[in-house]
DNA sequence: CCTGCGATTTGCT
DNA sequence: GCAAATCGCAGGC
């Protein structure tokens, strides 16, 4: 077990508003909200901003079959296919018509727990690894690819925002991961001291 | 039409 | 620490 579960109150849904800023300030108010798929969810604790005009974002190629939805309105899912095995979750940024992501990489699992451990049996014990990880999060929560494109105002997938009173996690950020395009950009935002993150964070000096 | 690669995870050397 | 697994998609021929 851990310190993971303890599930307080869910804060009201995410809407639209929120959604329709610069990519980089979604992804740092992002840490803190809770990802919840059909019962099953956690704290969002890791995200990464991908921007339009940088080459590691998928839209810099412009707009494609497959990029359409980064280039839409905000507030929906991107899900696509990574090393044709793990799906990666993103909420889309931006104002219609520009294209901005942010990838969800690593939740504190606090509901439906058990369900996670059903879907990840290679977790092993404890719920560190359960969510630490962006293809681990759409396994943990089976979130699917065709369910890019859905609204994540109303559809299944929801983000709610920390219950009143709950402080704002402290945010540090760093380089994104595994990337061989602009490595060098610090647009990974995590909450400090997480135990919670895909890997720790090599912290840089730098604002939000 | 065919080729090469990628925002990862897992298991083995 | 390293390499395999496995496929959608962008770009070249």
């Amino acid at each position: 077990m851990g310190q993971g579960a303890d599930p307080g109150p869910l804060g009201p849904r995410l809407r639209g508003e929120f959604f329709a800023r610069g990519t980089r300030v979604v992804a740092a108010e992002l840490l803190g909200c809770t990802l919840m798929h059909e019962g099953v969810g956690g704290v969002i604790v890791e995200t990464e901003a991908y921007e339009e005009h940088e080459p590691a974002c998928h839209a810099y190629v412009g707009r494609t079959a497959r990029t359409a939805v980064l280039f839409g309105p905000p507030g929906r899912a991107y899900v696509y296919v990574c090393y044709g095995i793990h799906r990666m979750f993103n909420v889309v940024a931006e104002a219609d018509g520009v294209a901005g992501a942010v990838l969800v990489r690593a939740l504190r699992p606090t509901r439906g727990i058990e369900e996670m451990r059903l879907r990840r049996p290679r977790a092993g014990t404890g719920d560190r690894g359960l969510c630490s990880g962006p293809g681990k999060i759409c396994e943990a929560l089976a979130i699917r690819r065709s369910q890019t494109d859905q609204s994540l105002e109303d559809g299944p997938i929801a983000i709610h925002a920390a219950s009143a009173g709950d402080r704002p996690p402290a945010v540090v950020t760093g380089p994104r991961i595994g990337l061989t395009k602009a490595a060098d950009l610090p647009w990974r935002y995590c909450e400090r001291g997480s135990p919670y993150l895909s890997r720790p964070i090599e912290v840089t000096e730098g604002a939000v």
